[in-house]
DNA sequence: CAGGGGGCGATAAACCGTTATCATTACGGT
DNA sequence: ACCGTAATGATAACGGTTTATCGCCCCCTG
């Protein structure tokens, strides 16, 4: 069975108001501003139970860690700040990405990162 | 000073051969077909000084370790394999790519990786 | 070709992100 | 409100990658 707990709650909300993907790292600092004993373990379960359900997906961007973002948004990329380390979300995307693989080589998804500095680092 | 070793050899020359990125485990498999000694030790300290020489660069792809690359190739971008994890170059590259970032955003540079099953995988 | 010193390689150890353990807490059905 | 039990959280354990150690080897210079 699943329960309701405030934990839980709190790493929901943390997800619906920062609005880009976020690490594991800054999952537990945003939600122990809400649940201020929130400890690691439970952070780790509930992300993987979060993507188990669907709720959230993972996104593989280079350099550490996985990062998540809601399951929900539509198809979009990221801008990785090189100097806070964090990611935010690109809406646009270049069409006909698809077809720059070689000859032979079968494109399921693509991924298009901008490195650089955020707003608030620039 | 600088010695020229078989070992550091072998290194440079997985990596003329290969044509594509890389990773450490990569190197030493490859690597122990011209040296059969070959140690993890010195492939890390010879991938590391070759990095520092700017003779191989960095590649930051999703998931995993790093891979390296010769330094000396112009703009291009990556298909990685789902199936044998290996990583391609990919010799095209969508131009306007830096206008896609949201506004205050200051690109530097940017990556894009095709996923999917490569020639032989697929 | 001989000697010195940088490099090698096996191993141990450090490191870091993730998972397991288990006593305690608190959610939710009754 | 009570009780059973799933969830929490502090901590230990784990696994994989990277680095440090150190005796031996071999590249280079003279």
């Amino acid at each position: 069975m699943q329960r309701d707990t405030r934990q839980r709650r709190a790493i929901r909300r943390v997800f619906t108001s920062a609005g880009r993907p976020l690490t594991l790292e800054e999952i537990l600092e945003y939600g122990r501003r809400i649940v201020p004993s929130l400890g690691v373990a439970t952070v780790y379960r509930n992300v993987k139970t979060l993507v188990r359900e669907g709720w959230l997906s993972r996104v593989k961007l280079p350099g550490g860690g996985l990062r998540y973002e809601l399951a929900d948004r539509p198809h979009h990329h990221h801008f990785l700040c090189n100097s806070c380390d964090q990611a935010f979300d690109v809406h646009r995307c270049p069409d006909e990405v698809e077809t720059l693989a070689p000859d032979g080589f079968q494109v399921d998804s693509h991924e298009l990162i901008l490195f650089g500095r955020c707003a608030a680092c620039a």
